[in-house]
DNA sequence: TGCAATGCCTCGAACTTCGATGTATTATAG
DNA sequence: CTATAATACATCGAAGTTCGAGGCATTGCA
């Protein structure tokens, strides 16, 4: 049984990360860590959903990524390609779609 | 690959089966076509994930089913419980956090 | 008589999320 | 100076859904 999310998770992950790295480069453990506090722990996508989604936009070509040091600190950032970016628009798009589909039933 | 819908749709099909049938009295192949029509066909839950929900509902105590002739029409219909609206008051909260956390990162 | 629609059902495939676990390095507390 | 927490990456199996295809039977219609 899920203990953390309920449902309603599947793609969302992808969809966040997508937002986020459109608007800054970011580096995995950031990403965990700007989910939980942008939406004020409403949504918790731990490490084990963040890093599999990280390789799987990167091998579709919607993110690369550059490994940097930064106060002493190993890290690999990652940026947001133009797939990426058409591919968060489909994704707000469809998303926004169902939200609204769904909100009218109830 | 999915064809017809995205993602996002898990536990989506079982909010609105339990709205649905909040309302009135309903049967599965019923169901199947209120969600495609009152969505105008943005969701499209076969009777592969209807039947199966409302099976899964009704064990959980959810729903009840009673078998009806109606036109000549053998049929299973559903209603809920005070346990299923219990549920989909929570399903409903829960559904409403989540879009809005995510509302406001997009 | 044949075909479409109604109505129920189940199965395997595919995909995600989840929590646990592992490793390594750096900062901090005692 | 030493133990512990935090940072940072990663992967694995379990669990839970959705999806499409397929099967079966009956009724309505052409």
């Amino acid at each position: 049984m899920r203990e953390t999310n309920p449902n309603f998770m599947n793609g969302v992950p992808e969809l966040l990360i997508l937002r986020l790295l459109q608007q800054e480069e970011m580096y995995g453990y950031e990403i965990v860590q700007a989910i939980r506090d942008r939406t004020d722990a409403v949504i918790a996508a731990g490490e084990g959903v963040v890093y599999p989604v990280l390789h799987g936009l990167e091998g579709d070509g919607a993110l690369k990524s550059r490994r940097r040091t930064v106060n002493s600190r190993s890290r690999i950032y990652y940026s947001i390609t133009p797939a990426g970016r058409r591919r968060l628009a489909d994704l707000s798009k469809t998303w926004t779609n169902l939200a609204t589909a769904i909100q009218t039933m109830l």
